[in-house]
DNA sequence: TTGGATATAGACCGATCGGTCTACCTAACT
DNA sequence: AGTTAGGTAGACCGATCGGTCTATATCCAA
């Protein structure tokens, strides 16, 4: 066999589809990639996608699986700055970044529940999960003798979610602008 | 003739297919819902779609671009309450009804959007618009005294599209209790 | 060197999709 | 009564999709 040790799951091709397909999936949406566009992005053929995963569907999964790890494990790279107010801007600025990469529409996880066509199934518990993870995060960004943490951990995710969103749809001018500040005026007026 | 007087267009066929496509995309979503079913769920000839749209896309259009003015002239029927507090709570009531309609998917037009592959486009176009008339018309219901209307609106528009948003998630419990109380502390603290 | 697992390209399949075409029916106006 | 526009049912088309199968090439370990 090709290797002996290491699991035979961390094939290179395996990684590249993961790669390939969750930029792709980020610009276009999941039903909107095809099979041969990812494999032919990844280089890789087409049967390289079927020794490592059993459908488009689990592929899928594993993107956004792995894309969810990334993100929390990068904002909580983000460390903890001395103050409340400079945590939680940094939070905003993370989500900022991500925002104005071009080609983003919105949250990718948002954008991957909205295009499956049933409201339910593991994609939708997926996101889920890492709303809630996220929620947790800011709520640990908060001052712990807060006796409104949950209160204002909700909102703030609230105010992220639209942020990313009307970054993406350009309802609103400066959404992060006036996220910040409105999170800065909640955090104010404990 | 069938019909001598009257507007041709406004055939019963027509807007039979508005309302069930309209339905059918809410739910499932704009590229999820073939011809096919829409035609048959409405009790119409495949041939009356494209005697009243030219093609899928135009009907899609038609469908949001009556969506939006529907759900803009609900809420400028809400009247004017007379405080500006109640006047943005009857917005919140109006868009946490909408929320807990089964089968809601957060915000119909961010669900449009995200259904096409490309980030441009009509539909995309029309999602903006319907979303700057959003913002227009909370701002309409701020005290025109008020020197931070402005910020206050987007911030007002950010609240609501993560509390809908939430409502299909479910990464936060109450997404429409955290969103209010946000606004009415933003409206506090002028 | 050889055996065996992995990767490759590409033909192939059935299903579904948006869209067209045709033949027929119905019902209102002259 | 006859004309005619609009609606209907359904066969049909080309394209695309996810997924399978096969024959070939590659490369590591024994």
């Amino acid at each position: 066999m090709k290797r002996t040790n290491g699991s035979p799951r961390a094939s290179v091709g395996r990684q590249r589809l993961l790669e390939t397909a969750g930029r792709l999936f980020l610009r276009r949406g999941t039903a909107n990639v095809g099979i041969n566009e990812v494999t032919e992005a990844a280089g890789v053929a087409r049967m390289t996608l079927y020794n490592n995963f059993p459908s488009k569907e689990a592929l899928t999964i594993a993107v956004y699986e792995q894309m969810a790890e990334t993100v929390l494990q990068a904002l909580e790279r983000l460390g903890r700055p001395p103050t409340e107010a400079a945590r939680i801007e940094a939070i905003f600025d993370f989500f900022a970044a991500s925002a104005a990469i071009p080609g983003r529409r919105g949250c990718p996880f948002i954008h991957a529940s909205l295009q499956e066509a049933e409201p339910a199934g593991p994609i939708h518990s997926l996101v889920a999960g890492y709303k809630r993870k996220l929620r947790e995060l800011v709520l640990g960004a908060l001052d712990a003798e807060r006796g409104d943490r949950c209160e204002v951990a909700d909102q703030i995710v609230l105010l992220l979610d639209g942020a990313v969103t009307e970054a993406y749809i350009g309802g609103v001018v400066d959404p992060f602008l006036a996220a910040r500040r409105a999170a800065a005026t909640l955090l104010r007026s404990r």
